[in-house]
DNA sequence: GCGCTAATTTGATCTGGATCAATGAAGCGA
DNA sequence: TCGCTTCATTGATCCAGATCAAATTAGCGC
């Protein structure tokens, strides 16, 4: 399916105008806009404009109306909820070509943020319903989307609620490598993208437990780190035994 | 939204013949089906048999070919995923109504399995996704259901990531407060459907910790049982307190 | 490069919830 | 009604990961 929609994209991506406000978008391809055609595309966007945030800056805060939605074109945001004495979950990260709105709800359940400098192509969500309505492609990408969405946080569920520090930093690292993978980077070698607290805050873990978890996989011979943020995954066989217990 | 849906579902209801396979379906109203009228109703029920289920017995196995969609028309449901070890992990209950299915991957990501006898109706999924890709007001349904449970199961990341066991049983326990409330039973008065078991393995806590806890919120009078299952919240605004730490 | 600040690692100790081990209470078929 | 089995509760102990407390190491502006 994936390969189809790039076809697609690279078609209309070839017809637009360079003025065309998606003409040089890097996600054209694999965001919701991907279901839409030239025409359709260009009506889509009229009026939404690129915003930018940088690193550390809140998009939107847990409660504040979901007036928007958006696509995320480039950097990294989290998705988190903070309890009254300031503990912090993380639900989930976006990446590049993320969409950011996959609720009915009124409001954000969530807070987001940048964790890196990113920009995001915003739509004003009345003006994105209704146009939707009209785009069965792009509904129907939606609902993929969410489904997609679904799965992933029920694995984090098995991750939180049943499994070890250790099957979480690998799981974790695992996963990371499946979206290296995916975007062309050598098959073992890991860029964590966050840091140690937010690795934490994603995996329902102590800084310092994550950081003692990365130590031990480190002296197992595991792993080996290439920079503070990169790694390399050199027995990829012992780390997914490690990640299912 | 949902008094419309009912509103039209009653109408629909109301038209039906009585030997119209759905007009006797106790969740016409609040299934994805809603979403569709008479006519195309009968041409989707068509040829989609009712299955039962005893208590324990299972639907399908993680791993299967998800080669079925279903609409649980009574009883209960869990989804769970089970380590190699046994440990087990229960991402979530469906509830009569609920939609089994909300996925595009081919095979079944976790375990279903009745918790107590449960009917449901089962449509094959060549057929349902090429019927629902001519239903708009079907798709949208799907696309609702499943970010309604996305948000659920992000909650879930925020309990199981983040909340201490007394936290854990003060969130389950308003969890099943709103769901009978939305249900119509006395404000305070709730049923525990499913087993310490089942409780501990979707708040990722054992057992003991479960009853122990139970016990605890009963010697502060914040909970009364009537029974081993249901019980009544004697202070719901200390279990509020609680479920937030 | 220097000095400052923030991020990470490492060490020592503590504790919430797990584990191990009975005991008590329901349901249920004969 | 009696066993029998399953489920739930309660008690004693243990331990994985949290917490508290320094060291190290990176960045980064000047």
């Amino acid at each position: 399916m994936a390969s189809l929609a790039l076809a697609v994209a690279d078609q209309a991506l070839a017809d637009l105008p360079p003025t065309h406000p998606c003409g040089t978008c890097p996600v054209r391809d694999i965001a919701v806009c991907g279901a839409l055609d030239d025409a359709s595309l260009r009506c889509f966007k009229e009026g939404g404009p690129t915003v930018a945030y940088d690193a550390g800056e809140t998009v939107a805060f847990e409660g504040d109306a979901a007036t928007s939605v958006y696509t995320l074109t480039a950097g990294l945001l989290r998705l988190s909820r903070f309890l009254p004495d300031g503990r912090r979950q993380i639900a989930g990260f976006l990446f590049p070509g993320d969409f950011l709105g996959l609720t009915l709800e009124k409001e954000h359940a969530f807070t987001v943020q940048a964790v890196v400098p990113s920009t995001l192509c915003r739509f004003p969500r009345p003006r994105f319903d209704s146009f939707a309505a009209g785009q069965p492609a792009l509904e129907r990408r939606l609902y993929a989307l969410a489904a997609q969405e679904l799965a992933a946080a029920r694995e984090q569920l098995v991750l939180l609620g049943r499994k070890t520090a250790t099957e979480r930093i690998a799981s974790f690292l695992l996963m990371l490598a499946r979206r290296g993978r995916a975007e062309g980077t050598a098959a073992d070698d890991i860029r964590i993208p966050v840091s140690r607290a937010d690795m934490g805050d994603y995996l329902g873990l102590r800084i310092e437990t994550v950081s003692r978890e990365l130590s031990n996989l480190k002296a197992a011979r595991v792993i080996q780190f290439t920079g503070r943020q990169t790694l390399r995954l050199c027995d990829r066989d012992r780390i997914e035994q490690l990640a299912e217990g």
